[in-house]
DNA sequence: AAAACGAACGAAACCACTTTCGTTAACGGT
DNA sequence: ACCGTTAACGAAAGTGGTTTCGTTCGTTTT
């Protein structure tokens, strides 16, 4: 059932039948209501490939998970965020393309590639740690791009991410609130730009509250993961200087470390009070429920979607958005 | 940059070019390299959009969420399925559009429509709770689909899950064995397939052990989250027949069971021991960890991949395939 | 009544590729 | 020298739409 059909049952042109379906305003209104009919009762769909094909147009959005591979659907953060994304993008009448990774890795082909292949309108790349080369290259080739977590610097490129400086703020904030004066901070060491700006972001809080940067009261961790928060709280507790509050960069992190804690006979907050990053989901099964920093997912789902519209639709600057994270406080810092 | 530029910087026809990507015989091995380093140079890749109007195949794998909005990526088993599904059916050269629910449902489009409007090649279908009509015209017409956690009759489908009655026979003998004779279950009461199953199998189990089932001793949850299960916990104690095991049939409700319980100041494990299902990542960082049957997320997701495979390449019967379950012991049963 | 005009529609080129079928030339066999 | 065969390649007809540029015809203007 193609548009040829339709023109015929109609006995119209299918000239005629594409201006319907487009919108053009030079048909008149029996015969467009005739040609409708018809599409209705015979469930045409124009097909999208022939469509793309003349028009350059997929309505598609190429979705790449930047960085080894452990960044993906398993990633809570990157799944939040993509979930708003998907939505308000769907309103906006498109659909998203996940490039398989695997099959096209072991052929040498790059994410700039798959995009020509599929003519997608548009990109969203969101970066979990370390970036390969393949993604700049996309960046840098003008297809419209938004990066959530990572600097895209393409002329048709805008990049989102939580204001990291100020969820460290927030941290310290609220750990002086409570009347601590003593606090540390586990992260990882060479990181990505948010992990940077957490980590500087929290030397500049402390400061501002007047305490000073301690290294003894830093440990890092090689990853993201639970396991690496265990692994940095251990080196933390054995080194001697155990502080009394903790900043972990992300709340894998600090899960981990609150089991380091338990299993040495620490007892969180009670010894040590601790806040975490992201506001995963199983922050609020933990034992006790993690204090931590909510990253605003939806937000930044969504304004990606509409950022990436307007790189889309029209001419705008390259330019980096922050949005405003939010505390949320539990059990991990007493009270 | 098209074919025909290619064919002319060659100095030979489309035809040929197109052989050449295509792996015809009939092309000699010189006019074969030649071609070859010509496209390597030009960086040159075909047309999605060209190929799939000529060929009808895409290699787009439609992506459906059947079931109220919950069931997308934020959910936790569905997103490990789709991801070891990913994965496979990358490797075999595919690669994964999500339709956006959002737009089409307002306009009263379906998933049919949407198939045919890509010409997606087949697609997954996972379900949550009930589901929408829409799925089951998408199954009758024909496109190769693969279920999760869904029955689909369709002569081009089949459909996958976990043995849901060994599940519930796996904790059952696992509460044996450890000398409970008094076990409870709480789960949703007009529920998914799936969850009919693991319902029915508990009762076969306890049978099967020399224990009877006792409606007492059942809680149904309005839903599978976390306060559905700590609500039918609380309507459980309340009822005042507490049972010293109780089969959770999700991971979400036990979490809810454990909060409804330790409210009450009842301990895991010492006043009940608890066991969930699905090992969801947050099951580990629970206080206790939970005790779990983990659904075999990476298998399903492959062999769902490899089924549908078959289903697009070449004729087969609709069947269903069950996936083994494995019991996790963590600490929610004491030891 | 002739000219001008606008509304409604269609012819045809185009998009980038696939595939069938035909053509050509070289080669081996007799 | 002639025929049959095969290897290597190209012409051209699809594939299902979009869009430009006419064309036709009824209506208004002068």
């Amino acid at each position: 059932m193609n548009i040829k059909h339709i023109a015929s049952l109609a006995g119209v042109s299918v000239a005629t039948v594409s201006k319907i379906i487009n919108n053009y305003p030079d048909i008149g209104e029996e015969t467009r209501q005739r040609v409708l009919k018809i599409m209705e009762e015979t469930k045409y769909r124009p097909s999208s490939s022939a469509r793309t094909l003349s028009t350059k147009k997929s309505h598609l959005i190429g979705v790449v998970f930047a960085g080894k591979l452990n960044v993906d659907f398993g990633h809570p953060f990157f799944v939040q965020v993509i979930n708003a994304f998907k939505k308000q993008i769907g309103l906006l009448g498109y659909d998203l393309l996940f490039f398989s990774n695997e099959k096209f890795l072991e052929e040498g082909e790059d994410y700039l590639a798959r995009s020509n292949y599929f003519q997608v309108d548009g990109c969203i790349v969101i970066s979990g740690d370390e970036v390969e080369r393949s993604v700049f290259d996309l960046d840098a080739s003008g297809v419209p791009c938004i990066g959530i977590d990572i600097e895209l610097k393409g002329k048709n490129s805008c990049y989102i991410m939580s204001d990291n400086a100020k969820i460290s703020l927030k941290v310290v904030e609220h750990f002086y609130m409570l009347g601590y004066r003593d606090i540390g901070y586990i992260g990882p060491e060479r990181a990505s730009l948010p992990m940077q700006q957490r980590e500087e972001g929290f030397d500049a809080a402390l400061e501002k509250f007047g305490m000073k940067p301690d290294p003894m009261r830093k440990s890092y961790s090689g990853g993201y993961q639970e396991e690496d928060g265990y692994e940095a709280m251990r080196r933390m507790i054995d080194g001697g200087e155990l502080p009394r509050a903790l900043f972990a960069a992300s709340d894998l992190l600090a899960i981990g470390a609150m089991r380091a804690l338990r299993e040495r006979g620490l007892r969180v907050p009670e010894d040590v009070a601790i806040v975490g990053c992201d506001d995963i989901e199983a922050c609020r099964y933990t034992f006790p429920p993690l204090t931590t920093v909510k990253q605003d997912t939806d937000r930044i789902g969504k304004m990606a979607a509409m950022l990436l519209f307007d790189l889309m639709n029209k001419q705008m600057d390259n330019r980096c958005i922050q949005v405003e994270p939010e505390l949320v406080v539990r059990k991990s810092c007493g009270g």
